[in-house]
DNA sequence: GCTAGACTATGACGACTGTCATAGTCAAGG
DNA sequence: CCTTGACTATGACAGTCGTCATAGTCTAGC
């Protein structure tokens, strides 16, 4: 299904953003990108650059949220893998040019830098549920939670900047058992 | 000791780029913030802002090579437990404003992406031997030290995003036990 | 067919960027 | 004293940025 223009250039955004961080994402270099006018910019944006980032981020957002959701009912192993998964993807489909725009956003020190955090923070707060309902005590769960986020949102970092998936799958791999450790026993 | 001009100029760089990235760091700014005369820029660093990007992630990147090499030789959880104590350092001395200038350059597409694709590699090649000399099989030490910079990484962005210390220690309470286990039997 | 509203096209604005040239200051060495 | 070289001060350059105003086009509903 083609995207209207509208998404386009919000999903376009999140890909730009991903590549280049939002300071070397401009507005211009966006519409050309997604072949819309400059023009159209203000019109389906007239919060300007700041709306249009932050679009992108629920854009992301909410796809994340939906596969955990979806993979939590799974159980904790499900539920991580298809996090993994969702990021292993996501490089493969750039050939390891873009990170996750979250973080790209975060980094940089923007008006925007609030929501990226609560970003962060939903996704922490999505896997706790899932861990304890594994057996995991509840302050192990809220540390795991951290932990997977951390080290994935870093080692998709560490993927795109060796341009190769060695990182990822090591983390991946390691996360994996620790995982499975806590929740067994 | 009073830092001479222009590594004052290379410190400020690091602490600008990990608080606003490099977009957002000019060097005007920099010059301002760190009391040099804008002239005097490129009478310093003749390569311009590039050069000036790469000199701050080498001062960076030395600094944690020293930390790494001196506790590596205490073991793999001395090594480890100095890493963390060094990102936990810089952000509580950021107030929590900062994160790793590297990891600010690894997530924008400038020409100097290589090198911190560099710096990452050599701290995770770093980690290794000190981990296979503590008894992980090779193979596993190259996972684990992998999953120690990527975790670590991602830590300071979290914690930075959400200005408080809970997500580094959580991962660094978690990585802290795995190597614990890996080193031990 | 005509009108209202959604969208496009164009071009401008002020502010900022990296870069550099030029002229000035100043301390060390002959 | 006077010259040389390191450093500073100032200001300009071409380009890009976000933003927006204005005018034009197109399409749905009457």
């Amino acid at each position: 299904m083609p995207l209207d223009p509208r998404t386009k250039m919000v999903a376009g955004a999140a890909q730009l953003i991903g590549e280049r961080g939002v300071g070397a994402t401009s507005v211009r270099e966006l519409a050309k990108f997604t072949g819309a006018p400059l023009g159209s910019t203000y019109h389906y944006f007239p919060g300007g650059k700041d709306q249009l980032v932050e679009e992108a981020m629920v854009w992301v957002s909410r796809r994340v949220e939906k596969v955990l959701a979806r993979a939590g009912e799974g159980g904790a192993l499900a539920a991580l893998d298809a996090f993994i998964g969702n990021w292993r993807e996501f490089l493969i489909a750039s050939d390891y040019e873009a990170s996750c725009p979250i973080l790209a956003v975060a980094t940089e020190d923007t008006t925007t830098a609030g929501p990226a955090s609560e970003v962060f923070k939903t996704w922490q707060g999505l896997l706790v549920p899932v861990l304890t309902r594994d057996g995991v005590p509840l302050e192990r769960a809220e540390r795991l939670a951290w932990l997977i986020v951390s080290s994935l949102e870093g080692a998709v970092v560490m993927a795109r900047s060796q341009r190769s998936p060695v990182p990822l799958e090591a983390v991946a791999e390691e996360i994996r058992g620790l995982i499975r450790d806590a929740v067994k026993p």
